[in-house]
DNA sequence: TTGAAAGCGCTAACAG
DNA sequence: CTGTTAGCGCTTTCAA
C-alpha cells in the first residue's frame, strides 16, 4: 500500500511551510487568498486527506464512535444503528460497531478494543454482568450513553423505553377487549427486560382486580421458532386463552404460526400482541397489534446526547406506544 | 476527557525505557520473564491500552474496516453486515459503516472520510455513478472488495450473487409448476440488481419455447407498499395471471397482501416468489417460496478477501439458491 | 501573514 | 536483553 501524500508534501508543491499548509485547513481566515489558493490546488493536484491518526495524536475530537449492541442482525438494533448513523454522519462521524451476543467476557474485549481506537465515545448496551467494564469506562472519562438500558449510578446517560409499562398496556388492551385467559410468552428470565416486561404484566393483572388469569411460559430465544414452540405449549397446557402477549415480535410471529397450525384464526379465535414494532410487524398478513418502541428516536437520542454531552447526565426513557392493527379482536365470548 | 495513560508513563513505573515497554506489547520475546512482569504490573495498574492512533503512525496495519453499503436497515444488508462483523472481530478488526442511499455524492464523501480514517480497506457496494469514487480508491491503492456488485475493469475483488441466475430459477420454478401467465413485480429499471434479474426473466421465457407470457411492472421501491400497489396494478390489467415473481421479498410480502385483500389464496389461487430469503421470509403465514442470497457468506466472504489480499483479484460470484415454502403450487387448472 | 520548531504515542533500528 | 533515538502526520505555539 502506498504511502499516502502527507500535509508536507502538499507545502513543498505549493512552496509554502507545513505550518501554512495546515493553517489552510484548521485556521483558513489567517491565510492571505493568494496562498490559500495556491495550498488548495496542491491539494487537489495531490489528492491529499489528512490523516485522522495524526491529528488524533494532538487531541483532535475522533469522528469514530463505538457502538456496541447484543446483536447488529436483530431488527430492534439494526434499526436504531441506521438511526444512529445518520445522526452521525451530520458530523462527519462514523459509528464503529460491535456485537457481544451478551456475553460479558466479549463485551469487556471490545470496550478494550474500541478504547484503543480513542473513539469519541461510546453507545452501550450493557449486559448483565457489565459491572467491570463499566468501570474501565467511568476511570477513563470517556463519554458512554447506555443504550436500551436505564441510568445506572455512575452518572452515564442513558435512553431506554420503559419496559414495565409497555407491557402493562399490551395486557390492558386484550383485558378491554373482553379477554380474561392471558397467556404471557416472555424471553429468558435472565435478561433485564423480560424481567422488566413481567413486572408490568403482573402490575397489570394486579389492577385488574383480579379478572385476569396469566399464564407465562419463557421462550429459549427471542425469534419465531422459540415463540412457536411456547405457544403450541400454551394452547395445549391451557386451552382457555384467547389473548396472547408476546415479549417482542418474532416470538409474536411465531406465536401466530402456531395459532394458525391448530387452526385458529387470527383474531376470530385467539388474539396475539407482539413488542417492538419491527418494521414487518405490519406487513404480515394479519398485520400485528404491538407495543412499539420507537427505534429510531433512541438511536438518534443515544448519539445526540454522546456527541453533545449535557452538563448533567441524562436518564431518557421514551413512553412505549400501543399499536392496534389486525391481530387483536374480543374474544369469541364476547361476540353477538 | 482526562489523557490516558501512555507508554512512557508505563516505562516510567515499571523503571524501564520506553523501548522495552513497547517490546513487551510487540515481541514479548526479546524481554525477559523479569523484566515483561514488572512492564506488565504497570500496565494494569495504570490501565494502559496502546492508542491505535500513535500504532498507526508507524504504519501498523489499522483495524478498522470501512463498510458503505445502501442502506443498514434493510435486511439484506444488515444480515451481511452482522457476518462481516463476526469475521472482523476474530482479527481484532471492527466494521466503519456508512449508508449511501444510492447517492453518488455521498458515496464519494463517505469514502473521502474513511480514508482519513486510515481503514485498512473498503468493502463497498458501488452506486451506478461510483466511477469517481472508484478512480479515487485505485489511486490510493487501498484493498477494496465490491459488494454485491460483479468485478470492473480495475482489479478489485468482488463477491456478488447471480442475480440474472436466480430470476432465471425463480420463473423456471413457476413454469414447471404449470404457470404459463407469469407476472414479474420488478424494482426500479435504473437499478443494477433489477436490470440482472430482468434478464433473467428473459432468459427463461424464451427457454420455455415461448409457453410463457410475462407481464413487467416496476414498483416504486423495494418495500411491502410498493409490492402492494404493483400487485394490485398487476392483477386488474392481467387477471389471467396465476404466478408472481417479485424482486425482492419485501415486494413479496406486499403482493401477498394484495392478493389476500382480493380473496386470493396463496398458492391455491395465485403463486408467489420473492428474492433474498431474509429472515422472516420462512416465518410468514404462508412461509414465502424465494430465491436464496446466502447473506452470510457475501459478508464472510467480502471480509476474508479483504484481510487475505490474495495475490490476484478474485470476482466470486454466489449461486442463488431456490428455496420453495408454501407460497407457490400449481395452478388451478393443472390441479384434478 | 508566514515560517520554524516542538511534541502528541508509538515502533523499529541500532547500540550497548 | 535493554536503552537510546529518529520519525510517522499533524496542530500549535512562538518568532519573524
Amino acid at each position: 500500500m502506498k504511502r499516502p501524500p502527507s500535509i508536507r508534501e502538499v507545502a513543498q508543491l505549493a512552496g509554502v511551510s507545513l505550518g501554512t499548509a495546515s493553517n489552510v485547513l484548521n485556521h483558513p481566515e489567517r491565510v492571505s487568498t493568494a496562498t490559500r489558493k495556491k495550498v488548495e490546488a496542491a491539494i487537489d493536484e495531490l489528492g491529499f486527506i489528512p490523516s485522522e491518526a495524526g491529528r488524533r495524536l494532538r487531541r483532535v475530537d475522533s469522528k469514530l464512535v463505538g457502538v456496541i449492541v447484543f446483536d447488529v442482525a436483530n431488527p430492534f438494533f439494526s434499526e436504531a444503528a441506521s438511526a444512529i448513523e445518520a445522526y452521525l454522519a451530520q458530523f462527519s462521524c462514523f459509528p464503529v460497531i460491535g456485537s457481544t451476543g451478551g456475553d460479558p467476557t466479549r463485551e469487556a474485549d471490545l470496550l478494550r478494543l474500541l478504547l484503543g481506537q480513542e473513539v469519541r465515545g461510546i453507545i452501550l448496551t450493557p449486559s448483565s454482568g457489565a459491572a467491570e467494564s463499566l468501570k474501565l469506562l467511568s476511570s477513563r472519562r470517556i463519554p458512554v450513553v447506555l443504550f436500551d438500558h436505564p441510568a445506572l449510578e455512575d452518572g452515564m446517560s442513558a435512553v431506554s423505553v420503559d419496559d414495565t409499562r409497555g407491557a402493562e398496556i399490551a395486557i390492558e388492551h386484550l383485558h378491554s377487549l373482553g379477554h380474561r385467559h392471558i397467556g404471557f410468552i416472555n424471553g429468558s428470565a435472565r435478561v433485564r427486560q423480560a424481567q422488566a416486561r413481567r413486572v408490568g404484566v403482573e402490575r397489570s393483572a394486579r389492577a385488574s382486580h383480579n379478572e385476569l388469569t396469566l399464564t407465562e411460559v419463557h421462550a429459549a430465544r427471542f425469534d419465531a421458532a422459540s415463540g412457536e414452540k411456547a405457544m403450541h405449549e400454551l394452547l395445549t397446557s391451557h386451552p382457555e386463552i384467547t389473548g396472547v402477549f408476546c415479549a417482542n415480535d418474532s416470538l409474536a410471529i411465531g406465536a401466530m404460526r402456531a395459532a394458525r397450525q391448530r387452526n385458529l384464526g387470527i383474531p376470530q379465535d385467539i388474539s396475539i400482541v407482539g413488542f417492538d414494532d419491527i418494521d414487518v410487524a405490519r406487513e404480515l398478513i394479519t398485520p400485528l397489534t404491538t407495543v412499539r418502541q420507537p427505534m429510531t428516536e433512541l438511536g438518534t437520542t443515544a448519539a445526540q446526547l454522546l456527541l453533545e454531552q449535557p452538563a448533567h447526565a441524562q436518564d431518557i426513557a421514551f413512553v412505549p406506544e400501543l399499536i392496534v392493527r389486525e391481530s387483536t379482536a374480543p374474544p369469541r365470548s364476547w361476540r353477538i
